[in-house]
DNA sequence: CGGTCCGTTGACTCACTTCAACAGTAGTGG
DNA sequence: CCACTACTGTTGAAGTGAGTCAACGGACCG
C-alpha cells in the first residue's frame, strides 16, 4: 500500500489496540468488524489441518493492513494471530468499504493492495513448492528485509518478530530444521543473527540462496497503477 | 465471480481466441493489454526457478477471469499459459478498467474475485506445506470437482483437462509420485479415473483423504456482497 | 512405421522429519 | 534469593516420504 494511501486510511476514525504476542485476532468463521492497520508488531494469517498443524500463508508488517479483504468479503476463511506484541489502528469496516465507494481511485488501490498480496502467495507457493529448506529461509528473510527497509531507515537490517517455529509454520518446516537452516546460512556468510535482529552481510549471496527477485512485492512501484 | 457479474463482462465488447495446449498466453515482465474471459480449457499462472522448474500457482477454468489483477496491476508478475487446447473471450484492459471506475458495485465485484483467487492460494499453501502426497492430489481434485460442479450441471464427475506432470507442478510433487498417489487414491474406493474424467465414487473418503472443506471458494455464497 | 507424449511401475537415494536431550533466558511465586 | 516452570534455540541419531533414475506399454500422429 502506497505511503499516501496509507495516510488516508490513517485519516479514517479509528481505534488503537495493543494486543500481546500469540493471540487470536480474529477466528474461523466469524465476521470481521473492523480492519486493522498495523503501527507495530506483526499479524500473522494462518489455515490449520485437522490434526492441529499449522500454516501461516502471510505476515503482515508495520504499514500493512492485515484483512483488508474483510472489507468485501467479512466471512472469515484464514483466522489472524499476532507473533509478538503487536499495535493496531483499527477501523470500522463500512467506513472503509464506503470510502471505497465513494472514491473510484481509492477501491481502486485497496483492489491493488489485495491483488499484492496474491501475489506475495503465489512467491510463497513457487518457493514451498520447489525450493530447498535454505532457499525457503533465505527467501522469507530476502522478502522481510525488502519490506522493512521499504517502511523504515534502516537498510539490510531488520526485526525478526518471529520465533524458529513461526518460521517453519510460515514455511512448511519443522522449527528443527528451520533452525539448522539458519545456522547454514549464517555459517554461510550471508546473514548474522543478534538478539531480535536479522543483518544482511552478503546480499548476493543470501539473493542467490534464496533465489529472490523482488519485483513480486510492488515497492515504491510507480506503475503499480499504470494506466 | 457471480453470474450475473460474468454476464456483465459478457457483455462487454471483446476478441474470442481459440489456443492450443501448452501455449503461452503472456510471459513475465511484459504488459497485460486484454483480460480474459476462459470459454473453454483450462489457464494456468506459474512461476519458475532458475533451473526451469515450475509451479503452478492457479488453475482457472471455464467461467474464470484468468487475469483481471491486470486491470489495476499490468505488469505481468506471473506468466499464464494453457494446459490443454482453450477458448478465450479477450477484453481490452481499459475497458475493464473503465468499468469498475464508473461502477462501484462491479468495481467491488471485481475486488472480491481477486480477493476470493488469494484465499485459493492460501489454501493451496496448507496443503502444499502441512498436507502429504496423498492428501495433496485429494484437495485438488476436491477443489476442481466443487469448481465444475458450479458451472455445470454435472455433478461428482469432472473432466481433468491436466496431465500428471502438470498436477505435480501444481502440488509440488514429481509425476512420478502424482502417479502413485492417483493410484492409491483409486485402489482406496474414492475416485475412478477413465479416459480424460475423474469420477468420484466416495465424496466422505476423498473430503477426509484431501482434509477439504469447500468454503475458501465462495461458491454461490450470498454474504461474499454481505454489507 | 518411427517419434513423441503420457501413464505406469520398480529399485535406490536423500532431504527432511521425528524423537530426544540440554542450555540460556525470562517470568513467577515461595 | 532461589526453586520452578515455560519457552526458545540448539544439536545428535535414526526413520521415512518423496525424489531420482530407468525402463516399458499404449495412444496418437505425421
Amino acid at each position: 500500500m502506497s505511503e499516501v494511501d496509507r495516510n488516508i486510511v490513517r485519516s479514517f476514525p479509528g481505534t488503537v489496540r495493543a494486543i500481546e504476542g500469540s493471540r487470536d485476532i480474529v477466528r474461523l468463521g466469524e465476521r470481521t468488524e473492523h480492519i486493522s492497520l498495523i503501527v507495530e508488531g506483526v499479524v500473522a494469517r494462518f489455515g490449520q489441518m485437522a490434526d492441529g498443524n499449522r500454516q501461516f500463508t502471510a505476515f503482515f508488517i508495520s504499514g500493512d493492513m492485515a484483512d483488508l479483504h474483510a472489507a468485501v468479503m467479512p466471512v472469515v476463511s484464514s483466522p489472524l494471530q499476532t507473533t509478538c506484541p503487536t499495535t493496531l489502528y483499527q477501523i470500522d469496516r463500512a467506513v472503509i468499504r464506503d470510502a471505497a465507494e465513494r472514491s473510484p481511485s481509492l477501491a481502486q488501490a485497496f483492489w491493488c493492495d489485495c491483488v499484492t498480496e496474491g501475489q506475495i502467495s503465489a512467491e510463497w507457493l513457487l518457493t514451498i513448492g520447489r525450493g530447498t529448506a535454505l532457499a525457503r529461509v533465505a527467501h522469507l528473510f530476502c522478502e522481510l528485509a525488502c519490506r522493512y527497509e521499504a517502511i523504515s531507515d534502516e537498510s539490510g537490517r531488520f526485526p525478526l518478530l518471529l520465533t524458529q517455529a513461526h518460521i517453519g509454520d510460515a514455511l512448511g518446516l519443522t522449527a528443527v530444521h528451520v533452525n539448522r537452516m539458519v545456522r547454514q546460512l549464517r555459517e554461510s556468510g550471508s546473514i548474522l543473527t543478534e538478539n531480535e535482529y536479522v543483518t544482511i552481510l552478503d546480499w548476493t549471496l543470501l539473493r542467490r540462496q534464496g533465489a529472490f527477485t523482488g519485483s513480486y512485492l510492488h515497492l515504491n512501484d510507480p506503475s503499480r497503477n499504470g494506466s
